[in-house]
RNA sequence: GGGCGGGUAGCUCAGCCGGUAGAGCAGCGGCCUUACAUGCCGCCGGUCGCAGGUUCGAAUCCUGUCCCGCCCA
């Protein structure tokens, strides 16, 4: 029994076994108020979330999503940490040497846009500041939120290994960053190239394309009519940038198209710049059906266009600048002008021209930097890239190997569907805040030289002229070594061998790209292995309407006001049960409250049984044997022990928190509970130790298997459990409770369903009859055969209190009692005498309503076993028990028209 | 255009390797029963989006279709 196993050798008393004393004032609730903070600090003081590389445990790694320095963490968050922390928590006790690997992202793109901001209201940019003046006031951002981050992680209880918190500037880490730069550089995947990239004007820096969102808007479609030269045709073309006109480079048409056959190789006149370019003819680019099927082409600033520049030798003309303001290569006229100031502008000289034929209203798809929403531009510029496809093959087929399991598995087509169409990733950002690029520019030969170590001078001229490239790394880029970076490498610690692979990666299916697929890319190439055996991705935390949670919209909840409300504990629990595996989750405060008073609920059993365990000795041996009602929980906790392991093991976490809730509201409150009091309120001294014995022990499983969940209400209620000298130092170094810890007793069970069953008969016939709860009835208990009758007849006491009975028979034979009520519990007559109780007519009513739902059964059972098709093809057992459930069912329906009939012939008479 | 997820009781969801539809909340009725009114007891409530098909039997498998949402192009 694991009463022996909570005693390991070692284990020091640090938390006194109190006394049980029963006069000590236990509150009426439980107010997570003054416990919370206190058992944070316990847990860190005993140093239990410190992992030990020496230990011969078998290891349980995660490494915490890092979250953003930009701001505080929202339920998305709370949701992550919940789930982790009951992953490794259960794993701690179940005997892993469990790591929980803390940290946060410095976030380049989306700290330095909320610094900006902040500067802004002062009236500062970070140009006024300066490049190093800038980062220190960003690094001052980062350690408030830090804090704030690491305050609200440990008020979430989170088991986090802080000893070994990381940050991906940290000095390591920024190492990492640049071994795994140079590596890649001198292996050919990390290469710079002049290609059209995504700009955002809105921040000033390059995005790689995951980082554009595209959005459906309504726009228009210009009609737009060129001049062709040395005649009086006119090409019209379609498009929806008409500003982007003065950077055409040629006029694209099908070359099947028979319309403009004439055309090929002609040139038109481009109206407002004076520059005449070609007409080309281009299969891939132009679609005859759509439009006038005349195409401008304009390769500085679309990437279709850009293409059909490549294919056709065209020159590229770009005409805006960083800001998306027309630049120099505009006619005088629009030079400074913003991109859609100018649109209208030429849109207007174009029809004082008579040149703009019609707008039409046309919706695109439009994309947009996910950070500040400006519509992003495609900008020709020189940029560093990764070439992706040689990492992407290995980290697909890792998964598709099953190295990498993705849960659920559902994702893995998104995966696989992404890693097998990669492009290139593009990684330098014109931005301050991040790693700096390892690249040193050559002013005398114009090379690159990129070296672990700052080099002084060129390595291909050995020039002192040398400047460092002035733009960082994608913050993803640093993200991506987070599995192993943050264990040491590119060090050989003894945590990179001890902790890598990790366990479990748990995060948001919305980084699936930006952040898994790259992990395990960067892992399988620097790490020759697969960065951790599961990917367990959780759906969006959203409002109670299904809305998702912005501060715009006012819904957001901030998980710290709930725990701080309602407790960390209710959060969590209410968090855990929504952790299904759909896509959204739903959260409401209402769930919390409830998961509060589910708290409250364990809170108030453990105060029951410890008001109730005056001179209980927990040294005491177990007792010599057990009675039923004690067989029967512990066999059902076995149950529910089972049960969650299972869920546990499947990343279930909701269903294994419902198992809890189940469990220990319905089972051991609802019935266990009301069923000890009998006994523990009676003269039975042996029947009450055992009984005690038993609640002591049901409850320190129960916690066990809830800590995980719930850990501070859990570890409080625990430590006021008297459980004897041996017990652990605390509930999160205790064991969890394994199946087969405590015996299953399948009869036990099968009497007490049948105990139950009866007791629900007498409260079903009282709430229906409306016969008051405290007015106590006579109760014949008519069995089919003695065994029933002394099975039940055991449990008299306990039948009598709970059915609130003044007298109970037990018979196996004869008739059933004049006038009485009847419900059927399995094969037993409940049978409730009326007389001088309630007026017959309610019980006919009550019989006529439970005749009606046999009837519709029987029916339904009867007819399947009409139909000879089912009797000749369906598996015998099938069969079998169909004729047993009507055979059950033919009985049901006889005895409650039976004792209809009778109470007929009574109301009669009146 | 391609892919994915969802549509089951008033609400939130479970059930989906086929065999009389479940839970919580809400609602209704009754209880201050010496742990808990954040509670206890009982009850009411569903043509499982729609249409076909497979099967003795479909919420569950297949096909089509309609809504809602997400991702990718």
């Amino acid at each position: 029994m694991w009463a022996a196993r909570a005693a390991p050798a070692g284990a020091r008393l640090r938390s006194p076994d109190r006394k049980v004393n029963p006069m000590e004032e236990l509150a009426k609730a439980y107010d997570h108020r003054d416990v919370e903070a206190r058992w944070y600090a316990r847990w860190m003081e005993g140093g239990w979330f410190t992992a030990d590389p020496d230990s011969e445990k078998p290891p349980f790694t995660i490494v915490i999503p890092p979250p953003n320095v930009t701001g505080s963490l929202h339920m998305g968050h709370a949701l992550t940490v919940t789930i982790q922390d009951i992953l490794i928590r259960w794993k701690r006790m179940a005997g892993f040497n469990a790591l929980w690997l803390p940290g946060t992202d410095h976030a380049g793109i989306a700290t330095q846009m909320v610094v900006e901001r902040q500067l802004a209201k002062e009236g500062v940019s970070r140009f006024d500041l300066g490049r190093e003046k800038f980062i220190e006031k960003v690094w001052e951002w980062k350690a408030i939120y830090h804090a704030r981050i690491s305050d609200q992680i440990k008020a979430m209880g989170c088991s986090v290994d802080w000893t070994r918190e990381r940050f991906t500037m940290d000095e390591g880490l920024s190492r990492a960053v640049r071994e795994v730069f140079v590596r890649l550089h001198e292996e050919g995947l990390i290469y710079r190239a002049d290609r059209l990239v995504n700009w955002s004007p809105g921040c000033m820096t390059v995005l790689s394309d995951l980082e554009v969102e595209y959005e459906e808007r309504q726009g228009s479609l210009w009609h737009i009519a060129y001049p062709v030269v040395g005649s009086d045709e006119r090409l019209v073309v379609a498009t929806t940038r008409p500003e982007t006109l003065l950077g055409d480079t040629a006029v694209a048409v099908h070359p099947d198209d028979p319309r403009y056959q004439h055309l090929i190789g002609g040139e038109i006149q481009l109206p407002l710049t004076g520059r005449r370019i070609p007409i080309i003819a281009d299969g891939i680019l132009v679609d005859m059906a759509f439009g006038t099927g005349v195409v401008k082409v304009t390769p500085a600033h679309d990437f279709n266009d850009f293409e059909t520049g490549q294919r056709h030798g065209l020159p590229a003309i770009s005409v805006l600048d960083k800001q998306a303001r027309l630049n120099e290569n505009a006619p005088e006229a629009y030079r400074g002008l913003d991109r859609f100031v100018a649109r209208e502008r030429i849109v207007a000289d174009l029809d004082a021209q008579g040149l703009l034929v019609k707008i039409e209203p046309h919706t695109l798809n439009i994309g947009l930097c996910q950070r500040s929403g400006a519509v992003v531009e495609p900008m020709l510029s020189p940029q560093w890239y990764v070439k992706v496809e040689p990492l992407a093959v290995p980290a697909a087929e890792a998964v598709r190997s099953g190295r990498t399991k993705i849960v659920p598995a559902t994702w893995e087509r998104t995966y696989f569907h992404w890693m097998d169409n990669i492009r290139d990733w593009c990684i330098s950002r014109q931005l301050w805040w991040g790693h700096q690029i390892p690249a040193w520019h050559c002013d005398a030969c114009g090379e690159v030289t990129v070296t672990r170590e700052d080099p002084t001078a060129c390595a291909h001229c050995q020039s002192g002229a040398i400047h460092q490239d002035e733009d960082v790394l994608d913050t993803w880029f640093s993200s991506g070594l987070w599995a192993f970076s943050t264990l040491g490498w590119p060090d050989e610690t003894k945590d990179l061998k001890t902790f890598y692979p990790t366990s479990v990666m748990e995060t948001g299916f919305d980084i699936i790209f930006f952040w898994v697929a790259r992990m395990m890319m960067m892992g399988i190439h620097f790490m020759g292995e697969v960065p951790f055996d599961t990917v367990f991705l959780h759906a969006m935390v959203r409002d109670e309407k299904g809305e998702k949670m912005s501060k715009t919209k006012g819904n957001v909840i901030d998980p710290l006001d709930v725990s701080k409300e309602l407790g960390a504990d209710s959060l969590r629990m209410t968090l855990a049960g929504l952790a299904g595996q759909g896509r959204d989750i739903k959260l409401s405060m209402k769930a919390v409250e409830s998961s509060r008073a589910f708290v409250n609920k364990i809170y108030n059993a453990s105060r029951f049984a410890l008001l109730n365990l005056e001179g209980f000795d927990p040294a005491a041996p177990a007792p010599a044997s057990l009675n039923r009602i004690d067989a029967w929980i512990l066999s059902r906790l076995d149950r529910a022990v089972t049960r969650v392991t299972e869920c546990l093991e499947g990343f279930q976490l909701n269903d294994a928190a419902q198992t809890l809730h189940q469990f220990f509201w319905s089972e051991l409150c609802d019935w266990y509970i009301e069923l000890a009091k009998p006994l523990l309120y009676g003269d039975d001294a042996e029947a009450r130790d055992a009984t005690r014995w038993t609640l002591v022990r049901v409850l320190d499983a129960s916690l066990r298997l809830l800590h995980p969940f719930i850990p501070f209400a859990s570890e409080e209620i625990w430590s006021r459990l008297p459980l004897g000298g041996g017990r652990p130092e605390a509930l999160m170094v205790a064991d969890f409770p394994r199946p087969g810890d405590v015996p299953r007793d399948e009869a036990a069970e099968a009497a007490v369903d049948l105990l139950q069953a009866v007791i629900t008969g007498v409260r079903n016939i009282r709430g229906e009859l409306g016969i008051p709860p405290g007015k106590p009835v006579r109760l014949v208990l008519r069995c089919p055969d003695a065994e029933t009758a002394a099975t039940l007849a055991a449990e008299e006491l306990l039948l009598t209190r709970l059915a609130r009975l003044e007298e109970v028979a037990f018979e196996t034979g004869g008739e059933r009692p004049r006038g009485s009520a009847m419900q059927l519990a399995g094969s037993v007559e409940v049978c409730v005498p009326l007389a001088g109780l309630i007026d017959f007519n309610e019980e006919l009513a009550r019989l006529d309503k439970a005749i009606g739902k046999a009837e519709k059964s029987r029916g339904q059972f009867a007819a399947k076993l009409a139909n000879p098709r089912f009797v000749d093809n369906a598996p015998a057992d099938i069969v079998e028990a169909e004729r047993h459930k009507l055979a059950e069912a033919d009985d049901a329906l006889a005895r409650l028209q039976s004792s209809r009939a009778r109470i007929a012939e009574l109301a009669a008479e009146g």
